[in-house]
DNA sequence: GTGGTCTAGACCACC
DNA sequence: GTGGTCTAGACCACT
């Protein structure tokens, strides 16, 4: 479920940080459910088990998992992240999209790719 | 033209380069235009010479300016600089959108925003 | 003759200066022989004067260019300059080939490069 | 490990940032790996910690290293630069050669060079 | 302790 | 005058 990609340009523990807020966001991963411990994610995605370690107390701090020592770490019951989360894209939606417009694109071109993100045909393609 | 907030949280330098890539993006500056020197834009906004030293660095290694020692600093004329600011606006808006959709916030919501930003009528009471 | 690219990201006097180098160190211009006047050459390439003036200017100072006022800017006849940069070549060839060998690129890979170079087949697809 | 010349021309901060490259590069330095504290490596070559600040941050920037507030600066997990950085060198020498032959420096002159710098007697009585 | 930011002031080379 | 570099020393937030 966690996926990492080697050759991107962002840090790993990074990745893992994204990857794992999106599970918890998405209810993918439900209040409680145990994460992969450290090292077996670890030896899971062949990755030194400090960087696992890394993204799971950033991720602890953020409120998203919360560890137990000697048990493991688990996703946190936190719906407000989630209303937070949701917010902030909301945020980003609106000062993207108006810069757009600032620059004379059109709103009937940010609709139609609209639609075409919520026909699930949002892709690299889809530029 | 540029200006600064002390009150924000982000950092002067990087206020500065946003403020100066907007200028260079919407052609408010054009190609060849001259920027305020280095001690001119410092004493102008009450801030030390490095902090603006500092952002012109940044932006002329980004491209959006180039800076000839001895005579000062020029907007760069690159128009690529300008398509790819609006293809990375487009890819954020896309992924934006296409998570908030998988957040299930319905189109509609975002179709509503687009119209309220279109009126000018986006600030911060539209969050 | 001289051609400039407006979506490079290099500043369009450096494209100049390297141009009319290009011109001058592989006798395609020869001593003595005219320029375009400062006006002619901005109304043809359709570029503001000023940058023009100012890529003119630093060829003179670097020595491939001589002005007389009134009359234009001519080509110097400084054969250093010929074998000067030739040098500069030849220490940059080392360089790189040095630190390619270095991150065990094999010689044969860079003699395979040059007998392509010389054939003439080397572009974009020779990658 | 990271050496700096004070009698170079070129500025401090550029060397430490080639120096860390090339060890990044060359594997000499393993990602996750921590680099010496801005403040250690300061005393340790009698720099001023701006100095090593700004090497740092630059960088960061350009993917090598990267920065966690409080705990340190450390190398980058990306294995792309490698390949970038090999690519880039490759272009350099291709456009090196092609511009040498232009200038009648025959592909003999060139080869025998190659030969020279594998034998690792490539140095300054090679030029 | 760590890096990030900012200020104040200096010297350099270039124009 | 210009930008480029470097130093010295300060404060911040984070671990």
């Amino acid at each position: 479920m966690i996926q990492v990609n080697y050759r991107d340009v962002r840090p790993i523990y990074e990745q893992i940080i994204d990857s794992v807020q999106k599970l918890v966001i998405t209810d993918a991963l439900l209040p409680d459910e145990k994460l992969p411990s450290v090292r077996e994610l670890a030896s899971k995605l062949a990755i030194n088990p400090n960087t696992i370690s890394r993204a799971y107390r950033e991720l602890e701090r953020e409120g998203y998992v919360y560890s137990v020592c000697g048990r493991g770490t688990f996703v946190a019951d936190n719906r407000t992240l989630k209303t937070e989360h949701v917010r902030a894209l909301l945020q980003n939606f609106d000062e993207t999209a108006a810069e757009l417009m600032d620059l004379s694109v059109g709103k009937e071109v940010l609709q139609k790719r609209l639609d075409r993100i919520e026909k699930g045909v949002w892709n690299d393609t889809g530029k």
